[in-house]
RNA sequence: GGUGAGGUGGAUGAGUGGCUGAAAUCAACGGUUUGCUAAACCGUCGUAGGGACUUAAAUCUCUACCGAGGGUUCGAAUCCCUCCCUCACCGCCA
């Protein structure tokens, strides 16, 4: 969530920022501030009241201890009279801590100044391309139609154990999702992320920590006997390890990857955009992630862009780089590229990683700080990325290789695969 | 799942109703000493939110926090209740 400071500080700039990112409720900020003032306002009360019993009560320890009975009592019934004044202040001060909370917490991050206006996905800046298209032999067919005649990928099967969007991999499609994860880490772990396996299922607080609660409930798997909510994104349970931490300035920058399946009941998703590995409940992502200097959290965006880039490249696929407009990026994000891949076959482009910096706006809520060099403790930022999502990579790389003789793999995998040809 | 014992600051750990936001030790940080390192010695060493200081910083002051949430009491780390977690033993089990 914003800082209240920010709110409060740069009140006309906020209000600007958010409307780049089509915030329909703006007067919620001004909503914010007076709540804040009446907070404060309470809460001077409250801590007078307070102050006020904390002495006496002191006062009546010390009376008792010199056998003063009479005047102690005297005192009690003095606090007495302050505590009736407590209660209603204090009632109405939780409530309103309450309703802070409640309205900040609806307030999406603000964008940073390199994002684009717009809408739509129509509206998202092409930042770069890379890559060729490849020239398909006649009768190429798109990706769930080589899982089939190469007994890579069971779709049906799915269906009976799970449901749709729960494919089974078999034979050398799970042999290539398993090379795939394995090039993924190495290759992230080579660059200095630390390598994390962690729970696939998280609790509330944990849920909350990342911005997936209170506002995407209904995106996650939820296990309602344990309350437990299976992860959307590794992003989840790596970030929040360090969730009410303070670091040292000189830990920093923390970087940190895991390679997990991902949840994501995608209610309200169907037609073509659905159709074979395109859109899944169930999907396997590796995922990297940053904690670093505020300072340093712009840099360290570009560096896990072009981290991720390279990685794309390695796998020579056609891609492109687009910086998201306000309308089409995420709630918690400030700035986000998305990388995407051109399925040759289906003639189309498919998110293959999205790479965020999320500024302070998870960190507040975490309470991931670090102490700056006058003993204060701050804020971090925290970036991440997918380095990469695994079932759209596997579709371009079947469309674009195919040939008559078999898929042929990128030579970066076929040491992990053990072989070069499907 | 059952029984028992616990959860205190970065760590160890003292504290069973008021003088404890919390002893002591260790770690960390700053300094003195030193050719360098070590040792020794001195000092600092929680977070958040108010208020004062006519901005900020610094400072002072108040409030809250000893797993979480309630309760008892003039007063709770300390007593009571619920929940969560850890450890031990038993049960079950890859």
């Amino acid at each position: 969530m914003l800082q209240l400071a920010i709110l409060r500080n740069n009140t006309d700039l906020v209000k600007e920022r958010l409307a780049i990112k089509n915030f329909k409720e703006i007067n919620l900020v001004d909503e914010i501030i007076a709540l804040d003032d009446e907070r404060k306002k309470l809460t001077f009360q409250f801590d007078e009241t307070k102050a006020k019993i904390n002495a006496a009560s002191k006062e009546i320890g010390m009376l008792m201890g010199k056998g003063q009975k009479e005047e102690a009592e005297a005192k009690k019934k003095e606090v007495e009279s302050f505590k009736t004044n407590l209660d209603p202040i204090q009632k109405k001060l939780d409530e309103v801590e309450k309703q802070l909370n409640d309205l900040l917490v609806r307030l999406p991050n603000l964008p940073s100044e390199k994002v684009p206006k717009g809408k739509t996905p129509e509206d998202n800046e092409v930042v770069r391309t890379g890559g060729t298209k490849p020239q398909l032999h006649k009768g190429a067919v798109p990706h769930w139609d080589l899982a089939k005649k190469y007994d890579l990928i069971d779709f049906e099967l799915g269906n009976k154990i799970t449901g749709s969007g729960f494919p089974v991999y078999k034979n050398k499609g799970a042999k290539l999702q398993r090379a795939l994860i394995q090039y993924f880490l190495e290759y992230n772990t080579k660059a200095g992320y630390i390598e994390y396996m962690p729970p696939l299922m998280v609790n509330e607080a944990t849920a909350y920590g990342t911005g997936q609660l209170p506002d995407k409930e209904g995106q996650m798997y939820h296990v309602t006997a344990d309350e437990f909510y299976l992860i959307p994104t590794a992003e989840v349970p790596v970030t929040n390890i360090y969730r009410d931490v303070i670091l040292k300035e000189a830990d920093l920058p923390i970087k940190m990857t895991a390679y997990t399946p991902c949840f994501r009941r995608e209610a309200g998703s169907y037609g073509k955009d659905v159709r074979g590995l395109n859109r899944l409940h169930q999907f396997d992502k590796v995922e990297v992630v940053q904690l670093v200097h505020p300072e340093k959290s712009y840099d360290a965006l570009e560096d896990m862009v072009s981290h991720v880039e390279r990685l794309v490249q390695s796998l020579e696929l056609p891609y492109r780089i687009l910086r998201l407009c306000g309308g089409d990026m995420g709630f918690t994000s400030a700035l986000t590229y998305d990388f995407e891949v051109f399925s040759a076959a289906q003639d189309k482009w498919l998110e293959v990683s999205s790479v965020s910096n999320f500024e302070s706006f998870q960190t507040n809520r975490m309470k991931i700080r670090f102490k700056d060099e006058k003993g204060k403790a701050q804020l971090a930022h925290s970036l991440n990325g997918s380095s990469l999502a695994l079932p759209r990579i596997l579709a371009c790389l079947l469309e674009n290789n195919q040939t008559e003789n078999g898929i042929q793999l990128p030579v970066v995998l076929q040491g992990y695969f053990g072989s070069e040809v499907i």
